[in-house]
DNA sequence: AATTATATGTTGACACAACAACAGTCGCAG
DNA sequence: CTGCGACTGTTGTTGTGTCAACATATAATT
């Protein structure tokens, strides 16, 4: 995370440069959010079943999210206890249930959305659309192969460790 | 964070895909860090104060990582069990601590750094130096946005609300 | 059909992060 | 030298995240 301001190559630079960037809009937003005293966690969680109106069950929750399943089980309660959020049993599946959002929840959603899209647009404003979008897929290049190394480390250490 | 593949802006697109990369590659650095029972934030601290020989405060470890100092606490006590790192008394100011890192410590460091700068280098591996500068370059005035949009939401709040 | 394998959500243990409130210390204006 | 303000590290609370282990339920094999 280090102030990034150390004789290295532009690459390492990137990397630290990158994370750091992530950490300080990932506040940003959770200042963004605190009139509503959410959790920038818990805005994606309304977010994403706002796009899903159907509802999702909590693993897939945790596959869009990336987060372990078992982080779901409180982030749901949380939610549900300010009915925001419902927990609707799966007709064929006892085990899953369908998380769902409440009128209540739909409501802060809507409210907060333009707000949320015109402050994302606003911190790439002096960017044009162009490099917004090699950006991301510059992005999301390196997050496949932070992706693959991780999985090859793994696996290296595992023949190594058996 | 949602999995990137919405209908939306190519502004919007990519602060999702930064978010969500700077993620990944978090989770790729516990993946490697495991070996040697760090977390990420543990080595961020022993790599800091491998910078500085003479050791740093507390707080000035906070700010340099962007956390709270009450984070430091616990963070510096279980390195301090594991006698990777010493906290020596100030001369002149009875407040204050100097964090050290120990001899244990810092032949740890060396031993982890040549791998994490190699793992840095492989994740940008596809994309040129200059690129990457230019990569660098982008992030660090989306993080600066990022910081003023903040301050000026906190601020506009604040008028409102008094 | 019985066994085995997979999937789902929960729990408990731990680490990490934000924040407020506190105690002790230092510096300085008066 | 007194008293006020600022700074340092700690504590406690809350929320977030990881992981392993578990119970239950569903799917696949044989």
């Amino acid at each position: 995370m280090t102030t990034t301001s150390d004789a290295h190559s532009p690459r390492y630079r990137a990397v630290l440069q990158l994370l750091q960037t992530a950490d300080t809009l990932w506040n940003a937003s959770r200042v963004f959010f605190a009139p509503w005293e959410l959790s920038p966690s818990q805005f994606n969680i309304l977010n994403l079943l706002h796009l899903h109106p159907d509802g999702l069950s909590q693993s897939e929750l945790s596959r869009f999210l990336i987060m372990h399943r078992s982080n779901l089980t409180g982030l749901v309660d949380r939610l549900e206890q300010r009915r925001l959020v419902e927990r609707q049993e799966v007709t064929g599946d006892r085990r899953a249930y369908r998380v769902v959002l409440t009128k209540a929840g739909d409501k802060l959603v809507r409210e907060i959305l333009p707000d949320y899209y015109a402050g994302a647009e606003q911190v790439l404003a002096d960017m044009s659309e162009r490099r917004a979008g090699e950006l991301a897929k510059d992005l999301a290049r390196i997050a496949e192969n932070a992706l693959r190394t991780a999985a090859e480390l793994a696996a290296a250490r595992k023949l190594t460790h058996a």
